[in-house]
DNA sequence: TCGTCGCTGCAACCATGCTTGAAGTGTGCG
DNA sequence: CGCACACTTCAAGCATGGTTGCAGCGACGA
């Protein structure tokens, strides 16, 4: 590998990113996520969804690098990404990786 | 409609204006159109896809109100709308309206 | 005016992924 | 030790939307 920062691949990551929360479900989970740290029953009793639909979106989210997952026992603890918002905002053209000319 | 400030009414707009970049060609050409007004011939060299379908993707994008088009003659100029990169970031949860999610 | 070029719209096809159902893994409690 | 609970994973079905092809509209040049 010689480039390290390349604008394809940061495009390919900002894709990613951008898709992952491009969801009515998974938006509403980040959303709720941006509150603080919630496990699945609390993400069930505000999303009304079948729990394993709500797992399936979690792994897109946590496969997007967005939420980070904390076992506790018998429940496990999704919690927003340190980096998520700041990807999330850095997704976006001209924000950061594209030559942004006024 | 009537609603005018709601939280849901919000999010859906979002989720309107997210899932609009979420694609690989729409992106391209929002990442493209930061860099200033563009026909659909200039797109076109840029973007690898059969014109018919640059254009549906325009259409979706000035159905979201990402972008604005100016007709020149035999061409038409696209351009990025001038509250395209707020609406962007506004659409990211945590960065405004959406921080009272119950 | 006619022909050509640039662009848009519509209907059909196909691929992706969202949704559903059931089974599986791990943990705590009786 | 065995059961129940919380969550995850797998396989199959269905819906959404991205892609293709053709027809239509408007504008310039001859």
């Amino acid at each position: 590998m010689v480039a390290a920062t390349s604008v394809e691949a940061e495009a390919t990551d900002a894709l990613a990113t951008l898709g992952a929360i491009a969801d009515p479900i998974r938006f509403q989970v980040v959303r709720l996520l941006t509150n603080g740290t919630h496990c699945v029953c609390e993400l069930q009793a505000h999303v009304p969804i079948a729990a394993n639909l709500l797992s399936y979106h979690l792994k897109v989210l946590r496969d997007a690098g967005l939420v980070t997952t904390s076992r506790r026992g018998r429940w496990v603890d999704y919690a927003l990404a340190e980096d998520a918002l700041d990807r999330l905002h850095a997704a976006i053209p001209g924000a950061a990786g594209t030559s942004r000319a006024t």
